[in-house]
DNA sequence: GCCAACGTTGGC
DNA sequence: GCCAACGTTGGC
């Protein structure tokens, strides 16, 4: 199983009203960038990834789950980008802000710090179990 | 195919 | 509100 990093403004499209999809889930649409469709043709049905808060915020504040493929964005009129379907899995129990991922080693090679603007990123295995582990789970 | 201009994202 | 980073566009 891979991980993963997507972002999101709240004023956009919140944690809340991803938990508020519940099972059923929703599309994750509007990615508009190169790499970031890269990382999305990677996901698997069962992958986990972090939500984050970009601009208010600026904090990882829950879990997904990858529960369609990639298939086309259909919010997208040129039909060169894709999107895939995602449900909240859990929320942290203690969001893990921009701030303290910058000031600890462990995370010192995450995307989000490297990338900013990438919407869609990869975490590793280690990445993971660290900001899991810093979120209170 | 190069590169300048411009637009967007997102942290501060 | 500013600015850095970076992707995209369009002239040549």
């Amino acid at each position: 199983m891979a991980y993963w990093l997507v972002k999101s403004e709240p004023s956009t499209w919140s944690w809340a009203q991803q938990v508020a999809k519940g099972a059923k889930g929703e599309a994750w649409t509007g990615v508009r960038n190169h790499t970031a469709k890269q990382n999305l043709m990677k996901m698997k049905t069962g992958d986990r990834a972090f939500f984050y808060h970009s601009n208010e915020g600026k904090e990882i504040v829950g879990i997904v789950e990858v529960i369609r493929e990639a298939y086309p964005d259909p919010t997208d009129e040129s039909g060169k980008f894709v999107c895939v379907d995602i449900k909240a899995d859990r929320a942290l129990s203690k969001p893990v802000t921009l701030a303290a991922i910058k000031v600890d080693a462990a995370l010192a090679e995450m995307e989000l710090i490297k990338y900013s603007r990438l919407s869609v990123q990869g975490v590793t295995a280690a990445q993971w179990k660290h900001v899991c582990k810093l979120g209170g789970l």
